[in-house]
DNA sequence: GAGCACTGC
């Protein structure tokens, strides 16, 4: 453990400042790789606590700051650091912490956790906000979550706030949507209260002292390719030095097989020194002892090839890395919020992005990053920061978020990065309809109160809920944690055939959404073994957190007053219920299609089902879609065969407005 | 006939 000051002893120095800019000062923390908050992966894999939150704090304790707000989600940071500031001996003196938590569900449950773990009683509870008190004995005066607007207020003119406040904002995923949230609430603050010095801390700023290290080292020349597996092969073989592990950033699932196949092929044609690499592919699609397959020891004598994706640019740290290759490219999702659509597309990455990437080597020791790109394109041309999430997303996520802080006024919210007016509109008409906002754009009773309590996608959230008046709770919030999650199936290239037909032994005429409900039956059935998973294809870790999930789902079903309840057989009640949350992605099969091509019903995009459903190749004549990809062609993953009927009983209000002639004969 | 990554405990 780390010494820390305690007031009245003479204070250490900390070489912790890497930047100054127009009175901001940034300290370096991160919080994907060390500090307190680890990543899901990383913390499911490593429990090594590197303190790098500590060491930023020690820089607060030196310079009296009085008051940190911590950012932004997650509960690591805000239970562990109060925790931890109380260790540093912070506590005297009448300091404040405030945690902020855009998340209500989360707010609460952290919130009684860490009563718990500090060993205090809980405070009046307002709503979901819970206040400290001096309950600790240990001098931390107040802890207050900052949740809503009213706390908002009193934080801007608490006393406490003097001089210093510094704010951890946790910008491993740059410029991420709660990120822009919090620091548009800060700017309040700032406003309110123009003396006060903020001092912000990040991770990207972290990247940024780290690339200091390799600024003057040569870098591979090349153009930026857009084919990058082939040209980046050259860059792998072209490492000389003798020992350390190499990480290579590509962009998708595609690319990453083909560079591997690649190096492997070039080892056998020319018994080159690739011979003794042991080359590795990283994606989130991989099974996890697949993805282990990265942490194992080198072999002696050979040199480890990770080539990844972007999970290895945040959210898993390879330790042995000394060497890093960029191609310059990752896959960006942007949303066109004329069309509603999100397109996956390779798009250059920023400067921020790069030196991140840089970062990830030399961890142990010094080490090197081949950009594949050249210096004067990085110098003129790379943008410094990638475009804001909330500038390229569906908000209506956040616009919920916002509401339940107490901000009504959303479309005049003070954002660092403002999104366009068009996906706001969009947010707040899908709200609307779902029946969540009211004409005023308020939060409805109940609905829209308990819709924000439930930390998924809004439109889950409402299915939810009308699981209720349907009867089949028990079912539904199966299928929401499903659908929370990425996949539940496994990667399975090269084993399609027998992928396919154990798909089929669950495979429900309905769709995939009654198909998850045999998969996780199934999986109950089996005592939860991942003997059973392996032989059905299906991703044990991923059925473990639907588990998971469906408990707290459960739970918050039964805080609302409602009880679980089956519908047993009935499918057709537990698919209106899904209508009611989804009805707004209707799509009908175009007349006489050959390829089967679907029309949504809203703008009349043309759209297929995603070949992983059991629907491909099916086509019933109504469905409706979970979400929407876009790469080639859009394409609708997570597919529900419907009777057009249930759509205007869901949302009369919705389709009798945009298209009277809805239940006519296709 | 196809899948960048993250967050909620």
């Amino acid at each position: 453990m780390s010494k820390f000051w305690k007031p009245g002893t003479e204070r250490p120095r900390s070489s912790l400042i890497d930047d100054e800019e127009g009175g901001v000062l940034f300290v370096s923390a991160s919080a994907s790789s060390s500090g307190f908050g680890y990543s899901t992966l990383e913390r499911q894999r490593q429990r090594l606590p590197v303190f790098k939150y500590r060491t930023a704090i020690l820089y607060l304790v030196e310079n009296h700051a009085t008051t940190i707000i911590v950012g932004e989600t997650g509960s690591g940071k805000t239970t562990q650091i109060p925790q931890f500031l109380k260790e540093a001996g912070w506590a005297e003196g009448g300091r404040n912490i405030a945690c902020t938590q855009p998340r209500r569900l989360a707010v609460q449950s952290v919130s009684a956790r860490v009563a718990e773990e500090m060993g205090v009683k809980l405070g009046e509870e307002v709503g979901y906000t819970i206040r400290f008190e001096d309950v600790t004995n240990s001098g931390v005066t107040m802890i207050k979550f900052l949740t809503d607007g009213v706390l908002l207020r009193e934080m801007m003119d608490d006393p406490l706030l003097t001089k210093y406040s510094v704010i951890m904002v946790d910008e491993a995923h740059e410029r991420s949507i709660s990120t822009d949230i919090l620091l548009g609430l800060l700017k309040k603050i700032q406003r309110r209260r123009p003396e006060l010095r903020l001092i912000i801390s990040s991770a990207t700023i972290e990247a940024r002292s780290m690339s200091n290290f390799f600024h003057d080292r040569k870098r591979n020349q090349g153009d930026a390719a857009n084919d990058s597996a082939p040209s980046t092969v050259p860059a792998i073989l072209s490492v000389e030095e003798p020992v350390g592990d190499i990480l290579v950033f590509l962009t998708g699932q595609d690319d990453i097989d083909a560079a591997v196949q690649l190096i492997n092929e070039n080892a056998l044609d020319h018994r080159s020194h690739s011979s003794g690499l042991l080359v590795l592919p990283l994606y989130s699609g991989l099974s996890r002892s697949d993805q282990d397959l990265i942490f194992a020891p080198t072999p002696k004598g050979k040199r480890k090839v990770v080539i990844s994706t972007n999970i290895a640019e945040t959210s898993l740290t390879l330790d042995g890395v000394v060497y890093v290759v960029d191609s310059g490219f990752s896959k960006q999702r942007f949303y066109n919020p004329i069309t509603d659509i999100e397109n996956l597309v390779v798009a250059p990455i920023s400067k921020a992005s790069a030196r991140q990437r840089a970062g990830r080597a030399g961890r142990v020791r010094p080490g090197k990053c081949f950009r594949l790109y050249t210096e004067e394109y990085f110098m003129k041309e790379m943008s410094a920061e990638a475009i804001p999430e909330m500038q390229r997303s569906n908000l209506v996520g956040s616009v919920i978020q916002l509401k339940s802080l107490g901000i009504d006024n959303i479309l005049g919210f003070d954002w660092p990065a403002s999104p366009p007016p068009e996906s706001m509109v969009r947010a707040l008409e899908v709200l609307y309809s779902l029946g969540v906002l009211d004409e005023d754009a308020k939060l409805t009773s109940p609905t829209g109160f308990q819709v924000a309590e439930i930390p998924l996608d809004p439109m889950i959230s409402k299915m939810i809920l009308s699981a209720n008046t349907y009867e089949c709770t028990e079912e539904i919030i199966t299928i929401a944690a499903v659908l929370s999650m990425q996949s539940i199936w496994v990667s399975a290239r090269g084993v399609q055939k027998e992928f396919d037909e154990a798909k089929l032994r669950f495979a429900a005429a309905e769709g995939d959404h009654v198909t998850y409900l045999n998969v996780y039956k199934g999986f109950i059935q089996s005592g939860k073994s991942s003997q059973w998973c392996y032989k059905n294809y299906i991703n044990y870790h991923a059925m473990k957190k639907v588990v998971d999930i469906r408990e707290q789902l459960s739970k918050l079903l039964k805080r609302f007053g409602m009880s679980l309840k089956s519908c047993e057989r009935d499918t057709q009640k537990l698919r209106k219920a899904i209508v009611a949350g989804f009805f707004a992605n209707s799509c009908h099969l175009e007349a006489y299609s050959q390829n089967g091509m679907y029309k949504t019903i809203r703008h009349s995009q043309e759209v297929f089902i995603h070949p992983s459903s059991v629907l491909f190749r099916v086509n019933p004549k109504w469905v409706i879609y979970h979400s929407l990809v876009s790469t080639d062609k859009h394409y609708m993953r997570n597919v529900m065969a419907i009777d057009p009927d249930w759509l205007t009983e869901a949302a009369p209000h919705f389709y009798q407005r945009k298209r009277p002639n809805l239940s006519a004969p296709f």
